[in-house]
DNA sequence: GTGGATGCAAACTCTTTGCACCTTG
DNA sequence: CAAGGTGCAAAGAGTTTGCATCCAC
């Protein structure tokens, strides 16, 4: 039914070579590393299958383009013999996010703080929440120290 | 400087009427009620205008088109007298919100559940977060209950 | 060889901008 | 009457889609 093509493999490894959230745009360069000739749509268009198929998942941040990631799926490479005999699509990836305000890069972050079922008002029903944290990541942190007063002799 | 149009009138009164975090769509729609020949394009400048006034804040939302709601700034009608002494843009507007799945509505949260640093790995600097809560308004879960044993007779 | 996949261009949504005209102060 | 605001249409970002061609099976 579905086809193995180059592109197809080039948008997956995008993933898997770099183990980061993506945009389009940056899925397509990764993938142009592979395949020249690949389009945006192409991206886009596998990026739909992959989303169908449950290997990756949409993130969308406040003001921000979506952002795609793999899902903790445990097995199988990207080899086009899995048929997700469940269709469990949006499985168990409950994650939030940190935005960093240099780099731009998204991070995943493994813990959540609950339901936060206190915050809204009586009568209303919380089904999901999303955290997005902005700030500086490890990385751009140390590149540019507010005050530390060891470093900056 | 800023001249007093119906137009400005009528973005801003949207906001005063409803009370309510609007898209520009919506205000567009309010607006017209007051000046009927208002178009997009102007919501938009005049929705510019505010918000480097700091009359208005932009709310984003994941996934979803802008918003913007009024600032709770204590003083002042719309009226142009107002010339913002204090350019303190974003003031101390933090705010959370709740996105009805049924009704689309978005609410403001008075509540904030703290800083979440802890959420983040060794390292990164967390200055901002934005908590988004999904699932029914009390208005929608009171018309369509889940199983509440009481109401389904 | 056939049908699914691709690339290009066009369409679509949301938002911004250029420009000639109109209105406010 | 001049500066700023308005409406319209066009331009942009981000994303989707129609269509003729191409290529994996």
């Amino acid at each position: 039914m579905q086809r193995l093509t180059r592109q197809r493999n080039a948008v997956f490894s995008a993933f898997s070579d770099t183990g980061r959230v993506l945009t389009a745009p940056e899925i397509l360069a990764h993938a142009r590393e592979i395949v020249p000739e690949i389009s945006l749509s192409t991206v886009y268009r596998q990026v739909s299958l992959l989303l169908a198929d449950g290997e990756i998942a949409k993130v969308e941040l406040p003001g921000e383009p979506a952002r795609y990631e793999v899902t903790c799926k445990p097995a199988t490479q990207a080899d086009g013999h899995r048929q997700s005999k469940h269709d469990g699509h949006e499985a168990d990836h409950h994650h939030h996010y940190f935005h960093c305000a240099s780099c731009g890069q998204v991070f995943l972050l493994h813990a959540c703080p609950g339901p936060m079922t206190d915050l809204v008002p009586k009568g209303f029903q919380v089904k999901s929440h999303e955290v997005t944290l902005h700030g500086l990541c490890a990385t751009c942190a140390d590149a540019a120290p507010k005050r530390s007063s060891s470093k900056a002799h």
